[in-house]
DNA sequence: GGCCCTCTTTAGGGCCTT
């Protein structure tokens, strides 16, 4: 597996893109709360800063001459540098030794990072009860702050043939990193290798897909995996944002990556912002409107369109903006959004 | 498929995702 994310590397590919979206998130942020005067919401979402093992300068070995057309950029953070600290997964993190290890990983292989330190160091208990958490009493509060502590938090969006995940396929992927930085953003699109028929959607043709150069989703996994892995905070966890995604995303994805023999890394989380805006509007004491779509609620907090809509770049967009209110208005710790995710 | 609402719970329709 490992020399299978060795095989690619990501400037190999220029349709595959990494913007630099870096801090809109946190601006936003920050914004959000001086006009609202309030701090306490100011511990959601919060991360510190790292990067694995190499940083920006680090080589991938090629192996392949196959050229596919993919795209890369972004932005230096002043506050990202390089380090040497490996990638050192706990794939189970549900006992008390493990969560232990979490600090001692937090002591001896993380740097903090200006504010966002101080931020994320703050007790993150705050829970708001119309948020309907799947957790059992298995784990404490502590441990969800500590994991907390060392969570990466990516939406992402993916844009398909068609609704069934049986015969349907992935034509674009988008992520966004909230901690902003160098190579936060992710956008490829994804040969389905068949016809696309659903274009009056979102503008994706079949001869936009149907290219050599654009990435098959068994070339496209290994190049996915090393992106995330890259955002990950060494011994922490990824928590996998999207809207909808419990029924769509997320199952999509899933098979895909079975299609392909692969499957998803356990440590990986998924978050769905839907139940979210659901507990926002339920929270204000009205009724659940009908009407919860990421277009609704973008247009509910006044959200500008960044791009096409139903573009996975432009969604991600939105969402992270959608997502960063709605926890706001829940007061929604980052603890809170892991208890409140699945796998 | 899961969730929510209502003309409901022994059910059905609508919404979310493309």
């Amino acid at each position: 597996m490992k020399t299978i994310v060795m095989c690619f590397s990501l400037l190999q590919f220029p349709r595959c893109r990494i913007h630099s979206l870096a801090n809109s998130w946190w601006e936003s942020f920050h914004k959000l709360g001086r006009r609202s005067g309030s701090s306490s919401s100011f511990r959601v979402l919060c991360s510190n800063n790292y990067e694995p093992e190499g940083g920006s300068s680090r080589r991938w070995t090629r192996v392949t001459r196959r050229t596919i057309n993919t795209k890369t950029g972004g932005s230096n953070e002043s506050s990202i540098r390089n380090t040497s600290v490996r990638h050192e997964i706990i794939p189970e993190l549900s006992s008390e030794s493990n969560s232990k290890k979490i600090e001692t990983t937090k002591v001896q292989r993380c740097r903090k990072i200006g504010i966002r330190s101080k931020i994320i160091a703050e007790s993150t208990s705050t829970k708001i009860s119309t948020y309907e958490v799947e957790s059992t009493e298995i784990e404490s509060d502590q441990y969800y702050i500590d994991l907390a502590k060392l969570a990466t938090i990516i939406c992402f969006d993916i844009e398909t043939t068609g609704f069934a995940r049986e015969k349907d396929r992935i034509i674009e992927i988008a992520c966004q990193d909230l901690r902003g930085g160098e190579n936060s953003t992710f956008q490829t699109l994804v040969n389905p290798q068949r016809d696309v028929p659903n274009e009056q959607i979102h503008g994706i043709s079949t001869r936009m897909v149907n290219r050599y150069d654009v990435p098959r989703m068994k070339d496209l996994i290994p190049i996915f995996l090393q992106y995330v892995r890259s955002r990950q905070i060494p011994g922490g966890v990824v928590v996998l944002v999207s809207h909808n995604g419990r029924t769509f995303d997320v199952p999509f994805l899933k098979k895909e990556f079975s299609r392909c023999s692969y499957e998803i890394p356990s440590d990986w989380l998924f978050a769905d912002t839907l139940p979210l805006a659901r507990a926002v509007m339920k929270s204000k004491g009205s009724k659940v409107p009908s009407k919860i779509s990421l277009q609704a609620l973008r247009e509910h907090y006044g959200i500008p369109l960044i791009g096409p809509a139903h573009r996975a770049l432009s969604d991600v967009h939105s969402l992270a903006l959608v997502l960063q209110r709605l926890t706001y208005d829940l007061k929604l710790p980052v603890s809170g959004l892991i208890q409140g995710s699945f796998k």
